[in-house]
DNA sequence: AATGAATGAGAGTTCATTCAT
DNA sequence: AATGAATGAACTCTCATTCAT
């Protein structure tokens, strides 16, 4: 049932043996974010996944759509938890601080996932035609009218841009995400996550009210 | 003078003509932005250069060390510049402005440029150890320098993290440029320089510290 | 019996279809003959084996891989029946004998055979490291033992050299084969064999018993 | 002078600086043995011959040709020594014997030389069409000669088939040769000459004749 | 006489994909 | 539903050879 339904916005093949299909994905991200798409070959995914290269046919239609095929889920089940969980949020700066951390949690727990994303759909054009991405369009959608909400409810600077601070925030985190895939590190993806926040809520320059507050300490004490 | 001298950095063979090499670059890099690495042919490129394949090979050794030499000789450039200019500037805040600025534009005057490194430079793991690819590291210690220097001097906050803070500039930066040469836009790069520069610098949060200002003043008057 | 199990011997892939396999094999050995290996192309040789050129790589490996495995099996077949026969023949005369006629009749009944072997792989070093080759020699240890048996037995004269002798044996038919090959004469190469081994075993001097020979008849007549 | 008849049977381009040709050629008989034909490339010979490729081409009309024209000069120089040294031998026996020791020496003090006529020359089919290859025969009938001269004064058996021994004698010195050219052994070529004369001469059986000699003085005596 | 520079012409090899069973 | 077997279609790269200087 919920395969069913799954299928129609993957833009499969009807499965046969939803199972299967699954394994196949999962060993072509495996073996994808190990070797890169053109360097894998379907060979080397049929291995990995114990069945036949004209398996593989069975349930996806090409070498590329088998490589679509791979966000499709994750970031399907990704978007609908983000709606699900920011209704509980109160105020545009904690739904942000949320969504932020989310982001990044999606790639930390799933390295062969980032991998895929970060270093082969990232630069691939025909991505962008896929229905998979239009699902990535719709999650920055919630990042920009957070933003926005919170320009509105005057959180955030009347003058602030919500295209550019949206890809301030998924810059930095693609950005991390690509070196922890390329480089190994930063280990702790996660642990960025609070000084993301700190700095694109306030900045990096020191403003002249900080040091300010420490003449306004002695004050109260004097009284 | 030393860009002259400039296939000693570059892992080329010895260029008989320098002039046909550079044709040769530009037109991969052109084709290279159009299509991809893979989708590319040598064919593609020997035509749009107007030499034969035969004659690619005479300059470069691979497609691969073709592609990897593209960054090289702008990236190199980039740098000499970076570094010259970045003296004149007076303070942390106004060299990082600058860096930030000439980021954005390295790309925004080469959009072929900009695709290739985008594109597929980006997820290439073998560029990693080009000796372009060296280059571009110095070049991101600019930015981390500054930096430094701005927390050392008060300009920025003590507990800033410079890697993160160079992460965002660069990730944001990247993620723009990213979207330009996917999808043509934004059209004016350079034209986020500023909104980059303060939000960096300040945040999007409203400061509940800005009347406090006035409370300040007050008080260092009275001591 | 042992035929059926030659694939562990070469060192090919499994083979999908052997009949196919030998198709090729067979086909390759007559391009080759005519051609020669540099001239030959694997889309000659597919041509020929009425199968696509990518065919020929999911039977071989490599095109040098397809000429090295020519030999194995004939060679294989050849000296399994050598040993088989050599011990019904009694005393070394007759044995080293019968080595000759096989030799000689392995390449007289395959011309292309003789000619892939004289004139492409005697020539090629990288044939040296083969399992092919290695029966090649196991087929030299025969004529090696019979020459030896000979000697000690008395048949061959005691300061005989077997590894002379041998090469004396088989350089001449090498030779022979070999100009067959080139020229398409001597016609009849088994026709050689009885004179190969009169002059191995008798020389070419006149000896000084053979004039007395003569007197002998004398004497008789004069009884 | 003499420069220009070598030109005419080498069937060479008029050479400009003969030195230079014969450095060429003496590089590309190293070049060659070492590689082979076909791996070897015009380039390893310009270098190891310190002078460009188009050079070559000024001595040489084709790669092929400059291979052919390795033995010309050598076999020339070989066959006139011959023609010479052989008058002032007396007997068949005697001169056979001085021609094998001269053809076993022809390779033995050349390796690279006799790598390049064993591997490489002996098999193709072009350098029969060779001015070279007309002096090798011309050399062949040398031995046929002798044999026949022996056959006809008597120290030959009279049913010796001139081809077949000169095909031994031949035989057996390209087996040695190329043994040693793929092999390194047998070390000492020269030291099988003697041995190689006397079971030619004497063949290897032990004959029952030996002991009628002593019947033969007797009867000798008698008359 | 010598060569730097350019290239035409292929050839081997790989792989995604198909289809009969 | 699964796959063994076959192949079409490319593409990179190499090298002998040429020619203007």
């Amino acid at each position: 049932m919920s395969v069913k339904h799954n299928n129609s916005f993957k833009g499969l093949k009807a499965q046969k043996n939803p199972a299967k299909g699954a394994a196949i994905l999962e060993a072509a991200q495996h073996i994808f974010a190990q070797k890169g798409f053109h360097e894998a070959t379907i060979s080397d995914i049929a291995k990995k996944a114990e069945v036949s290269e004209a398996t593989i046919y069975e349930y996806f239609s090409s070498k590329e759509e088998l490589l679509f095929s791979i966000p499709a889920e994750t970031i399907h089940q990704y978007q609908e938890k983000n709606l699900e969980i920011l209704e509980y949020f109160q105020g545009a700066a904690n739904k942000l601080r949320f969504l932020i951390y989310r982001h990044l949690k999606l790639y930390a727990s799933n390295p062969d996932y980032a991998n895929v994303v970060m270093l082969i759909l990232k630069g691939n054009r025909n991505f962008l035609k896929t229905e998979a991405y239009k699902i990535v369009q719709r999650s920055a959608r919630n990042t920009t009218q957070v933003l926005e909400e919170g320009i509105k409810n005057g959180e955030f600077k009347p003058n602030l841009k919500p295209y550019l601070v949206r890809a301030m925030i998924w810059g930095t985190i693609e950005h991390l995400v690509t070196r922890k895939s390329l480089f190994g590190k930063p280990q702790d993806l996660l642990g960025f996550a609070d000084d993301i926040v700190n700095t694109i809520f306030s900045g990096i320059l020191i403003t002249q009210t900080e040091p300010t507050i420490h003449v306004n300490v002695k004050m109260e004490n004097r009284d």
